[in-house]
RNA sequence: GCCAGGAUAGCUCAGAGGCAGAGCAGCUCACUCGUAAUGAGCAGGUCGUGGGUUCGAUUCCCACUCCUGGCUCCA
């Protein structure tokens, strides 16, 4: 972007910034108009909106939000200014005196300060503004209210439970229009909506919540991804492990979690008077087969990487489809080595997930560095020397980042990857963490070479984060149309009439014989059902059977984009395919 | 966990204090058909669970379970 382009885009993120900021206050007054008892909390400008939470009688409904965009419309048309008045705290008090949460904030403020107001109308509000001039600077068709939800006075869960309204405003009705299809777009691309479309996955109330069951398409999936998965990784210096599920408080005693992760933990089994619990975490087991040696300097480092499957207590409300459950596996590995090989290694972890972003088809990636948090344990030297390696391979691969100051866990510091989908929304997905706590913990050493055990360092790190997780965002990316090497269909065969159906199956043996994931459908329903059916399934390719084929030995292609191909022999179709599976082609 | 909304056929959804509905999917039958739905028929439900009101509740009331949107954005 140009330097003006810059410059113009702030203009614009400014000039949405007022806009909803305002937006927000004309809401408060018009609430006010349906509630004049209502205490206003706060409402402050959004991504693509606003909110404002608000101490009501009752609930709001639904038609209680109509009405008040009713008068929010009135209230811009009637064209009111924003003035900006200072006055002291002590006046404030007064002014805001039966305003409770008002009250509490003004008490947050410097007690050096003066607070400001901005009035419009008959509405005033403590704010530190900046607010367009004027309500006609707002668009009457150019907001919506969207929501209603109960938000936590300060998102304290022991404070009150307010009532929050969430809207979106722009410039232009046209603008919102687009956002209100960007969200029809998301809906329509919801993982559980198309988990149950395209029958990949499930999930059992009955059976217990976010626990997920992996229906035969979307184990095709998995397959390919964990086949992909551990290719690169024992192409890449990893080795894999197993272990198990279970652990007795030993080890969770030992690794601190009992202490610290308690509340995430399932309840323990009790067996033989011991107790045993699910794994939240691979680490303790990695750790037990690396104490299984003495370790030498010439060991290291050990790259070892498991698919491990992993239960967490997470609360009932915050469970949702694949994105968070309570029962998941990790793409996970432990990298173990001295501390002067430690750069080379966060810079290869960093490399090596790149690239797998890359193969999935998602290359907008950005970095977060989270530092040494106030409780840590460590010495702080080390703690400066893995954050330094961790800049240093950030910047050495050339990636954006942001430092979150004081994020790190208490046992290390981190570098968590966010990718960005196919409708800009950024998901965190790869962490990167270092650990001071587990190799002091578990008394994890190595024969450095001058003969003294030295104490390795310890990095964890998740790449997709959960396979669960990962599918989820896949299919949201991908819109459930997966590129051709990880769906879980890959052709379908389509007989023009009944007659052909034996040729169908005999070119799905032979796709299948080369390792495609084809199938033929021979159901009696038409050629152009069978299409429809296959296109509904996001199929890559359907390939159309008949006379002509038949006597060629062919197959006529036509893609799930609506292409339709000429016909091609079986071998030159395959050969085609196969290019595209192995070059992870996106189409 | 908390606030709000929801739960009716496999799916999407309508309905109403008095025999439970549609479309799609499924099943059966017929059909020689070239690039997004051939037609006809059949079957399918303890109306989320438990309690209450009522002559009668899937409908009204209460509780519970689960699902959904929030509870991170700080005048």
């Amino acid at each position: 972007m140009s330097q003006s382009g810059v410059s113009k885009q702030l203009d614009r993120d400014e000039k949405l910034y007022r806009i909803r900021h305002s937006t927000a206050h004309v809401m408060a007054e018009a609430v006010l108009r349906e509630f004049p008892d209502a205490k206003i909390a706060i409402g402050p400008p959004i991504e693509n909106g606003f909110y404002y939470d608000f101490d009501l009688p009752r609930s709001l409904t639904p038609e209680d939000l109509e009405r008040v965009e009713e008068h929010m419309r009135e209230i811009i048309n009637e064209d009111h200014a924003f003035e900006r008045a200072v006055i002291s705290r002590e006046e404030a008090r007064r002014r805001f005196a039966d305003q409770p949460y008002k009250l509490e904030l003004i008490e947050d403020i410097g007690s050096e300060e003066d607070v400001s107001l901005y009035t419009q109308n008959t509405f005033t509000d403590l704010c530190r503004g900046p607010h367009v001039e004027s309500t006609k600077q707002l668009n009457a068709k150019a907001f919506k209210l969207l929501s209603i939800a109960g938000a936590y006075w300060r998102g304290d869960e022991k404070q009150k439970m307010l009532q929050r309204i969430y809207g979106t405003a722009w410039e232009t009705p046209k603008e919102l229009r687009q956002h209100l299809d960007h969200l029809a777009e998301v809906e329509k691309r919801d993982h559980r909506r198309l988990g149950r479309e395209l029958d990949l996955f499930s999930t059992h109330e009955e059976a217990g919540s976010g626990l997920i069951y992996w229906h035969p398409n979307g184990s095709r999936v998995r397959l390919a991804i964990e086949d992909y998965w551990r290719a690169e990784h024992l192409d890449n210096g990893y080795e894999l492990l197993y272990t198990p599920h279970v652990g007795k408080s030993w080890l969770w005693e030992t690794s601190g979690h009992l202490e610290f992760y308690n509340e995430n933990m399932y309840s323990p089994m009790v067996l033989d008077n011991a107790e045993y619990y699910a794994k939240p975490m691979n680490c303790p087991f990695h750790i037990m087969i690396y104490k299984t040696q003495t370790r030498s300097y010439r060991d290291l480092p050990l790259r070892w990487g498991e698919l491990g499957t992993v239960y967490r207590y997470e609360r009932s409300g915050v469970l949702h489809g694949l994105l968070r459950v309570r029962g998941f596996t990790q793409d996970d590995a432990h990298i173990f080595c001295s501390p002067d090989q430690i750069e080379a290694e966060i810079r290869e972890v960093l490399r090596f997930s790149l690239q797998v972003w890359k193969d999935f088809g998602f290359s907008d990636i950005k970095a977060y560095l989270a530092t040494q948090p106030e409780k840590s344990v460590g010495e702080d030297a080390d703690w400066e020397r893995a954050v330094g390696s961790l800049i240093k391979a950030i910047d050495a691969e050339g990636l954006p980042y942001e430092v979150e100051e004081g994020g790190g866990a208490f046992y290390g510091p981190k570098i968590d990857l966010k990718i960005q989908d196919a409708l800009g929304r950024e998901w965190q997905m790869t962490t990167i963490q270092f650990d001071f706590n587990l190799p002091e913990r578990f008394g994890m050493t190595f024969v450095d070479r001058d003969g003294k055990e030295k104490r390795p360092y310890m990095v964890h790190r998740a790449l997709l984060g959960s396979l669960e997780r990962f599918f989820g965002v896949l299919i949201e990316h991908y819109g459930g149309a997966f590129p051709v090497w990880l769906a879980p269909v890959q052709a379908v065969v389509v007989p023009v009439a009944p007659a052909f159906n034996e040729y169908a199956e005999q070119v799905k043996s032979e796709l299948r014989a080369a390792g495609l994931r084809a199938e033929a459908d021979l159901s009696d329903a038409r050629m152009n059902a069978k299409i429809r059916a296959a296109q509904q399934r996001k199929v890559p390719y359907m390939l159309i059977v008949g006379e002509n084929e038949r006597n060629g030995h062919a197959v006529a292609p036509r893609l799930r984009t609506g292409e339709k191909e000429d016909a091609v022999a079986v071998e030159q179709f395959i050969t085609r395919v196969q290019r595209c599976v192995s070059e992870k082609a996106l189409i």
